[in-house]
DNA sequence: ACGCTATATCGACGTCTGTCAATGCATGAG
DNA sequence: CTCATGCATTGACAGACGTCGATATAGCGT
């Protein structure tokens, strides 16, 4: 039940049907629920929406740090949970690192919360 | 950041716009955070999707229990949190308590997640 | 009134989580 | 090579969470 060992949203995604199809079994649920965890934190809801709006569309660590009152090491934490949940990727240039999102990722986890 | 004090998630979807149209300010952060993580258990997650596939679209704790595989205790626990959340209401008939999915709750939480 | 049944609440426990300061690790500049 | 910079990792700590057993509450049948 942890946030970590999680496949990526897209993975968990496809797995699944939508939730209120047909009753999920408990590996299905412990994925989504990991998928979920990931996103169900204000500072990374906020570094989502950060990034989305950001030049380009992406935005490196130093950008995002003051804006959001934590501390480095904690954007650092909070970026490398969504990387490894899947809604975003890293890409180094020079000593910046860039995170950009996912195209999709959040789109897939929208689509199993609904009936449709 | 607890799961209690919060908003049902229909007053929640009403006040923010979806998470990558505009940077998301600190409360509406906080707030789409704690119905998420209102969601973000797998024992939740499943709770969901049985009282939506119930007949009539309503389950009572007894009959949740046991395919579920946790105590009675939990069992309402999780209840509470989901209805708390404005997942779904309760309705007391007898000595059963009846719970249902709240119409467009799901949908509304969804929407906050995608683009469009 | 009594006991039975279905839920809710309480108290306690171990685990997970978010946060920071300190440290480590690359990369680029000089 | 050395130093400064941007980021990641580590270790520690407080608070939150999921779970259960025990107990309380409320409604029904007899």
């Amino acid at each position: 039940m942890a946030v970590q060992n999680l496949l990526p949203v897209i993975d968990v995604v496809a797995c699944c049907a939508p939730l209120t199809r047909e009753t999920l079994s408990a590996e299905q649920a412990e994925d989504l629920a990991r998928s979920l965890k990931a996103l169900a934190d204000p500072a990374r809801l906020r570094l989502i929406s950060m990034v989305a709006a950001s030049k380009d569309s992406e935005a490196c660590v130093c950008d995002l740090t003051e804006p959001l009152g934590l501390s480095q090491p904690t954007v650092s934490h909070h970026l490398k949970v969504l990387t490894d949940a899947g809604y975003l990727t890293r890409s180094q240039r020079g000593t910046w690192a860039y995170y950009r999102l996912v195209p999709g990722a959040l789109d897939s986890i929208s689509r199993l919360l609904v009936n449709a």
